[in-house]
DNA sequence: GTCTATATATAGATAGAC
DNA sequence: GTCTATCTATATATAGAC
């Protein structure tokens, strides 16, 4: 089974797409460029991917996979704050590791309109885990806050986790970098912070 | 002066491009649509902007214009609550008006790089007004908040109020209307609430 | 499966008549 | 200032040899 050290070439498209998605977006990344990046031919790639919006459609089941598996694990210690914490954590790291469904997200859309329901899908059932969350939380009196006030807040919070990095761009004049990740995760904090019934 | 009362081609095309871009996004409208939208000839269109560029660029100062004016005016009634909340409006309102800058903001900047330190300087410029409202506030008694907070709820409320729009067209699976728009106001709201002193 | 060579489509941009 | 006609560049995609 392990005979095969080295990857598939299908594989390595991949990994080399979601970089280059990342760091260039989608729309401007070229086929081939795509290609080049992941030392294949331009015809080769089409050979695995006939459509360039297969690329982000493969590269989205990943992340849907990845999604679920961290919004729905059950947290490590319940009642215990710095384990809400993790929790964010997981799930942010997850957005930065996927940030180009984000940042061109009109154009990524239009350009594979299959993504439109499986993001909405996708979605939905993030948030409904992430608000079984935080009633956990107020359970163990670790948050007061409404329904409401929480229905708010987890939009405010999927809002900011995906598009603070875009606003940071602007900021810096440049590329964002691993830098800027504490930033964008403080970012994030404070907008539960309020809420939180103990001092962090 | 007003001998023509039609406007004049120029600003008939800004017009036009300013519904598409913010309908459809600057990348993916296409400069025989921005004609067509203005009712002229595409040539013609190239007489008045040989670049498709300058279109952004032209609409982004009348925003520069615009956002100076409502940051730096100052509020009609310094210490009463209501008067903060219509000044919030104005802003909201404004990038409402403007939206494609932020909708595919990464793309818009490629585009038109010229754009970029443009950008960051008004973000700055219009950043620090909205700060100098908050200390007003604070001043008067109707928020409680660090100068910590302050900086990352102004940063948040500049986030949300950029891409509520992107988030609310994946939820709703199609474009935006104005009916989304109080709904993203409640959105920022629900960012400073936690920090008033009075109840609203 | 991987390559070379080529096709097709489109969008931004230009030249020049009126 | 406005139009018609055309050019050019680029990006996605295909055909077919190896």
């Amino acid at each position: 089974m392990a005979l095969r050290t080295r990857t598939s070439t299908r594989e390595r498209v991949l990994d080399a797409s979601l970089a280059l998605f990342n760091a260039r977006g989608f729309v401007r990344s070229t086929t081939a460029e795509v290609s080049e990046a992941a030392g294949i031919n331009e015809g080769n790639l089409y050979y695995w991917f006939p459509r360039k919006e297969q690329l982000a459609e493969a590269l989205f089941e990943r992340f849907e996979a990845a999604m679920i598996a961290v919004a729905e694990s059950p947290v490590a210690d319940p009642g215990v704050l710095s384990t809400y914490t993790d929790y964010q954590r997981r799930w942010f790291d997850l957005m930065w590791a996927f940030r180009f469904l984000y940042r061109e997200g009109p154009a990524l859309r239009a350009v594979a309109p299959a993504l439109r329901g499986r993001l909405l899908a996708l979605n939905g059932r993030s948030q409904a885990a992430l608000l079984h969350v935080f009633e956990e939380m107020r359970a163990h009196g670790l948050l007061r806050a409404t329904a409401g006030e929480i229905e708010v807040l987890i939009s405010n919070i999927w809002i900011v986790s995906a598009y603070w990095m875009d606003f940071r761009t602007i900021e810096s004049g440049a590329d964002i970098t691993e830098a800027d990740f504490a930033w964008g995760f403080r970012q994030v904090e404070m907008l539960y912070r309020p809420y939180l019934t103990v001092e962090k």
